[in-house]
DNA sequence: ACTAAATTCGAACGAACGTTCGACTTATAG
DNA sequence: CTATAAGTCGAACGTTCGTTCGAATTTAGT
């Protein structure tokens, strides 16, 4: 969790200074938005009170309306920055690979150790995806749609490659389906790490999806 | 939606006649429990209010607190009954089958059916999963492990058949993702019935699941 | 050291929450 | 028709909710 940085925000007047990064209030404000993600894991975002989230970062109830102006706005800013970030280390390490097979795998990993490495913001990522109304739930929208048409991209690129026949849509959505239900059962004391997790559902889905599309008619 | 029947309440004094089934006490319980998972699946359960259900049932806030006690046992109303039903279901159908790629085909469709059926109770049921406390949650907890536990027997009995290799946890656990992901996602103006999409999630998950498994080595 | 800005907080706001109570109305059985 | 039980409801309970305000404190520039 850190630096929402300049334009994030819009609460009390900006400090005039120019150049500030990583100011006082950014870090203290990057801190309380990691205190109220564990919050919001816990409780659901309806279920967590502002005064739960004053004591989980130890600041005051008022205090706290320094940093952010709404409670929905803090869900927006933990959001927001959670699937910015993970879009934006998918980009990064899809770079300079071009076999589709191999983009896939490197899709399923990347959300995987993000998921894995950052179990809270991801869960309320995944499970309040409806808490958010009108402009914040459509920014928010807008990088999911960006994240789902990467990943169409590439399946419809091994689509093509190879000669396959599967709906597309179907497929997507099976796998984000697979891949975001981990935070209802993955236990750290229990289960395997991201890296193994990865490459046992990418086992499942690859195979899945590729062997034996080709013969298929359509309708059955 | 029906019957919670004798055993399943404790509110009022019960009515001395023995042998009451469907009377107008359950019936109208029913009711409520319907328009309750309709709320319950818009606002979520934190966020929905008693109001909220009173509103949609039709009934005046103090006059719900005739059929059930609290919001919460409500809430563990709807999980049971929905639970309940689904595995009940699943039981009657898997009489008589005994090839086990059968009898996880026969686990996808009774899933899909049910779930995109009943959109608003499977909802309710997958996404409220964390909402119960003590007694309640243990409950449905204890239905979950059962149906969790058949969907092991029917993995394991194929891996046996047919000599596989594969997590059976990390399998049924990426099946239901599949699978109970389907509620952030279906519109049924474009998508497939329930036969079609349980046709392609069981392709890719069975196919993901035997194809050239036997020959992997551990650990790679 | 002085000052102005940045930060923090106690106290309170009105609204909404889940639940209860006693009185009222409707249905049922004799 | 009468009496008892079943069902319903308006009004209110005490609590907690998200948010605000003005005063107090801390920080940083000179």
């Amino acid at each position: 969790m850190a630096s929402p940085s300049i334009e994030t925000r819009t609460s009390p007047r900006r400090p005039r200074s120019i150049l500030n990064k990583g100011t006082r209030f950014d870090q203290r404000l990057a801190e309380i938005l990691t205190h109220a993600t564990d919050v919001f894991c816990d409780k659901g975002y309806e279920g967590a009170s502002m005064r739960d989230l004053s004591r989980a970062s130890g600041m005051s109830l008022a205090g706290l309306y320094y940093y952010f102006e709404s409670k929905e706005r803090l869900l927006f800013l933990i959001q927001k920055h959670t699937f910015t970030t993970i879009v934006q280390r998918l980009k990064s390490r899809l770079e300079g690979v071009s076999d589709p097979e191999q983009q896939v795998r490197i899709f399923i990993l990347n959300h995987l150790e993000y998921f894995l490495a950052n179990p809270a913001s991801m869960k309320v990522l995944s499970h309040e995806a409806e808490a958010l109304k009108n402009g914040f739930a459509s920014e928010v929208a807008a990088i999911k749609r960006e994240y789902y048409r990467i990943c169409v991209g590439l399946l419809d690129e091994l689509k093509r490659e190879r000669g396959l026949q599967f709906s597309t849509r179907i497929a997507v959505l099976s796998l984000f389906g697979m891949m975001n239900w981990i935070y209802t059962w993955h236990n750290p004391k229990v289960d395997a790490d991201a890296e193994q997790i990865a490459r046992e559902m990418g086992e499942i889905f690859l195979r899945g999806v590729m062997n034996g599309s080709r013969a298929r008619k359509d309708g059955r």
